[in-house]
DNA sequence: ATATTAG
């Protein structure tokens, strides 16, 4: 138990872990207490918690309006609706808060309701965080759209709505999903009717479509979520449209509370969200202490890129299916195809997705990757985001995610996001970075160097035992 | 490069 006692407030009081993003003018901060929920060490029994997973105690949170939040020790501490625990407890089957949803939930759900910025790593329970906040927020009696999320991909848009709509099993609220239809559904816009549902999660494109289409009133809406919210506000067409939306919603509706999630904010990001975000509450992680622990990482260097395909043949095939589902990444939509071909031709069952294949393609690609019919996943970054499959154990790097117009700049938050598609909720998981030549090496070391993380090398990327030897370190084989 | 719209 001394033990127990001693480690938490280790990391709290430990200066490096303090970070300095706090903005001056910002009057009384208070750091809030982020220490676990105290289990009295139980150990609990039962199966798998979301909470079982602890690795988010560099975290560090700074509350902006001098109100004093209590971090949550079960989710009935949150008073939320007796409907909505029973959909956490019942059909999510989640018993206590994981802990950003512990510090996060009492920011999102005690007035006056502040807007919060909230960092924390991948596959930690964000979803859940802004998916209670919106269902808490929302009248059931009103139909009338009151909770907007905007999201990158279609793909997230979906799975988010599907994560609500569980939630909600017993509430009455309802959901609907602002993303273009696939072609055989389309519909022109003048022959929508209006939207009746509480909470409308969706792409940008869309959801200003539906907006200026009159089909989606802004008036009522209370809060506005962004998913992978980095990405949402810096990147330059989608930040055109998020901001849009924000004016629109601020125009008719006034302020409303904003939340903005996501499990990377680079510096040049956090400057910029602080300053348009000027009230509110602020969770940040440092990025040393984004790498997952339970994911390990591994490069393996390749002599030419048909090497690549022979590892991916011969050792991810081998072995990678044992471990769990696979999904590879490669840079362009082109090599998606050329890689899927490649390896199709050899009888080997694969699929593939990317941003211009058919909507209902991608549908089915990610319905039948879900459902578990197939194995290996071949993708471009459009999936490095936010998707969440619990049997993906493999992460490959086929090429190493890099930043637009440059060859030898890593793009940092792609690689951690990627990574974190395998991982999820505290799981053990590898990565696999095949590096080709020398820039490759270069953009692995910068990699490196940025989290303050060593990546092991696999010694011989022809060596069968080697695979095998790193997957049972990894906790993958037997 | 990747993603989101446009009909």
């Amino acid at each position: 138990m001394a033990e127990l006692e001693k480690k938490s407030p280790a990391d709290v009081d430990d200066p490096k872990a303090i970070e300095t993003a706090v903005n001056e003018n910002q009057k009384k901060l208070e750091a809030l207490s982020l220490l676990a929920p105290e289990d009295g060490g139980v150990g609990g029994g039962g199966p798998p918690l979301l909470d079982d997973y602890d690795d988010d105690s560099q975290i560090q949170a700074v509350a902006s309006s001098g109100t004093v939040y209590e971090s949550a020790t079960t989710f009935e501490d949150l008073k939320l609706t007796p409907e909505l625990l029973k959909g956490l407890h019942d059909e999510m089957g989640f018993s206590r808060p994981s802990k950003i949803q512990a510090v996060t939930l009492p920011m999102i759900l005690t007035p006056p309701y502040q807007n919060l910025v909230a960092q924390a790593h991948n596959g930690s329970g964000k979803t859940t965080c802004f998916v209670l906040g919106m269902l808490s927020r929302v009248d059931p009696s009103r139909r009338i759209p009151q909770a907007i999320c905007i999201c990158p991909t279609r793909e997230l848009a979906q799975q988010n709505k599907s994560v609500l709509m569980r939630m909600s099993k017993f509430t009455g609220i309802t959901c609907a999903s602002a993303i273009s239809p696939a072609l055989k559904d389309y519909m022109p816009i003048s022959k929508m009717a209006p939207v009746t549902d509480q909470v409308v999660i969706g792409t940008s494109g869309t959801l200003i479509k539906w907006i200026t289409n009159k089909k989606l009133a802004t008036r009522d809406i209370k809060i506005l979520v962004f998913d992978e919210a980095d990405h949402m506000l810096a990147e330059e067409n989608f930040m055109s449209d998020s901001k849009r939306i924000m004016r629109d919603i601020q125009s008719s509706a006034g302020d409303c509370q904003l939340l903005l999630f996501s499990a990377t904010f680079n510096e040049k990001v956090k400057d910029f969200i602080t300053k348009v975000i000027k009230e509110g509450n602020q969770i940040f992680v440092k990025k040393e202490d984004l790498t997952l622990d339970k994911v390990k990482q591994y490069k393996v260097r390749v002599p030419d890129e048909i090497a690549k395909i022979e590892v991916i043949r011969d050792k991810i095939f081998e072995f990678g299916q044992k471990v769990g589902q696979v999904i590879i990444f490669v840079r362009t939509k082109i090599s998606t195809m050329h890689l899927h071909n490649a390896l199709t031709k050899e009888d080997y069952v694969c699929s593939s997705i990317q941003g211009s294949l058919d909507h209902s393609e991608r549908e089915k690609v990610i319905q039948e990757f879900k459902d578990g019919y197939t194995k290996v996943l071949i993708s471009t970054d459009l999936l490095a985001r936010g998707f969440d499959q619990s049997q993906v154990n493999l992460v490959i790097n086929y090429d190493m995610p890099i930043k637009y117009n440059s060859r030898d700049e890593p793009d940092y938050e792609v690689y951690l996001h990627r990574i974190g598609r395998a991982g999820r909720f505290g799981r053990k998981g590898a990565v696999f970075n095949l590096l080709c030549g020398e820039t490759d090496d270069i953009l692995m070391t910068k990699i490196e160097n940025y989290f303050q993380h060593k990546v092991q090398e696999v010694p011989s990327w022809e060596s069968e035992e080697n695979f095998e030897t790193v997957l049972k370190d990894a906790g993958l084989l037997e």
